[in-house]
DNA sequence: GTTTAAAAAGTGTATATACACAACAATGAA
DNA sequence: TTCATTGTTGTGTATATACACTTTTTAAAC
């Protein structure tokens, strides 16, 4: 009877999904989505990422992240240089997507902010902090 | 610097994403995946449900639910009376559903406890909870 | 130098997710 | 009866996710 609320995968997906419409409420104002703002803010942090060195940063498949970064794109809110099959890739952020961030950064704080509330801030980073320890150990 | 491992979101979804693909992994050879195994679990505990009560049982967006039952329901492992537009609609799990949840489970028992593995059963109880809560504030 | 292995990137396919919207049914008010 | 409201379901569209596979380059082995 309780084996469904015991899944640990399920449970963490449906917080996942809880969380993420969230963010999005703010977020989709500034026309962004939840997935696309650390892809972003992770391209400031460097003149330029490999498709591999990015997808490791993110811990993102790499397949995954080249489709996530095809709308950004699209939007010329990043650009790539080289790629291609075999070929290694250039990912960077373009002026455009910097001014982005820079517009979207309130809006994520107060989505942030919103959750922070709902269980206090050192409890969501001893939260956090587990959960990525327990990450870390399933990857070995 | 530290504000993309700061992001809520980002980080509770690349969890999520890890311990599905640990629990894909289990699944896979069972034909069935991690998204499934919840919807078949929960259908074996009434004898039908409507769209509207699985969804919100299962924390799950209604036209979410609605894709997610389509290759279920195509492999023949659930069936569904009536529905339509505006018309009421059953949804129930069939025979060879109800075997198939008997051959996954040792698989998802694998992956459960392999994860649990990871911090100890006390401590993913207590952080279950915890995500739980927040998730219920959230909402409100 | 050729062959082989490893590294890097992209595609095919299938599922997962959800907002905006549409279609229809049932019920109660005018 | 007709009309409006509410409740139930499905669709259009777009993004997110990842495994299996392919293509190409580079580097190492021989």
């Amino acid at each position: 009877m309780a084996q469904l609320p015991n899944c640990i995968c399920f449970n963490l997906r449906r917080v996942a999904r809880i969380i993420t419409q969230e963010y999005d409420a703010e977020l989709r104002q500034r026309g962004i989505r939840s997935t696309q703002t650390p892809i972003l803010q992770a391209l400031c942090r460097r003149e330029w990422w490999s498709m591999a060195e990015l997808s490791e940063w993110l811990g993102m498949d790499r397949t995954t992240l080249v489709r996530n970064l095809r709308p950004l794109e699209r939007d010329g809110l990043i650009e790539s240089k080289g790629g291609g099959h075999g070929v290694p890739v250039e990912i960077f952020i373009t002026a455009k997507g910097r001014k982005h961030v820079e517009e979207f950064t309130p809006a994520w704080r107060t989505a942030q902010a919103r959750i922070i509330d709902t269980l206090g801030d050192e409890q969501w980073s001893s939260l956090l902090d587990q959960l990525e320890k327990a990450a870390e150990r399933i990857r070995k």
